[in-house]
DNA sequence: ACTTTATTTCGTTGTATGGCGAAATATAGT
DNA sequence: ACTATATTTCGCCATACAACGAAATAAAGT
């Protein structure tokens, strides 16, 4: 790997909000509006931080209709970024903030997707 | 470990020049001249990225009269920062600007070590 | 005590980055 | 075609950060 790919992938870690969508989709796959509802930040900002875990290769994205779901990369990414998912994974295993963003998740699944969407372009 | 914690490390190894380091302290200790000489920056630019680095918990420091040495961690330190170093020395085991580095720190190491400051010093 | 030298701290400057809202793009439903 | 909605792109602003040089601190040698 490169200093410029792995630089990426630093750079790409060196953002609270963005370590918590990783940690975040351990879960499964999610569509943006659900990553906007769990952070409580404009449909902008998260879709940058996606596409910056995005080009390090940190995530994955799938588009289905309207939506476009990001999940964690699939077996075949590179060593260095299996690794860092698993370091970023292992180390906030026991961290309070990422237990708060579990259990507002689990709600957040459990709402109606469209609904929830929906909910969010009024604002 | 505490997201702030792990934060810190993230940041402080989301710069180039910072990483470099980690990579360059893999063969020992060095002082911030020897350091300064490898990068071609500032002395003050350079102790202020050991001081983020040290933060981290990434290095180790130890005084030795006027001068300073940096390490790598002991042995004691937490998983998250030995996963961390070693996660960056597998990802840039093959990296060319790391391969520079190793070159350029082998003649550094050559020369006299008193000899290196006092010319940084007159610049 | 004074000088030299190794490192850090401080103040400044330019650039990078995170946040937002508005506009643009894309897809689905009517 | 038109409308609604999901996401991205763009422009802006505020803050964070890397770099420097100068001044401060600390240790050695004279």
């Amino acid at each position: 790997m490169t200093m410029r790919e792995f630089m990426a992938i630093t750079k790409a870690l060196a953002d609270e909000n963005r370590v918590r969508v990783l940690l975040a989709l351990q879960g499964g796959e999610l569509c943006v509006c659900q990553i906007t509802e769990l952070f409580g930040l404009a449909a902008s900002t998260i879709s940058k931080h996606l596409s910056i875990l995005y080009q390090a290769g940190l995530v994955d994205s799938r588009k289905d209709g309207r939506w476009i779901y990001y999940s964690l990369p699939a077996k075949e990414a590179s060593a260095p970024v299996r690794e860092a998912i698993r370091w970023v994974a292992r180390s906030l295993a026991a961290d309070s903030r990422a237990a708060e963003d579990a259990a507002l998740l689990k709600k957040i699944l459990a709402m109606d997707p469209v609904e929830l969407c929906k909910s969010q372009c009024r604002n």
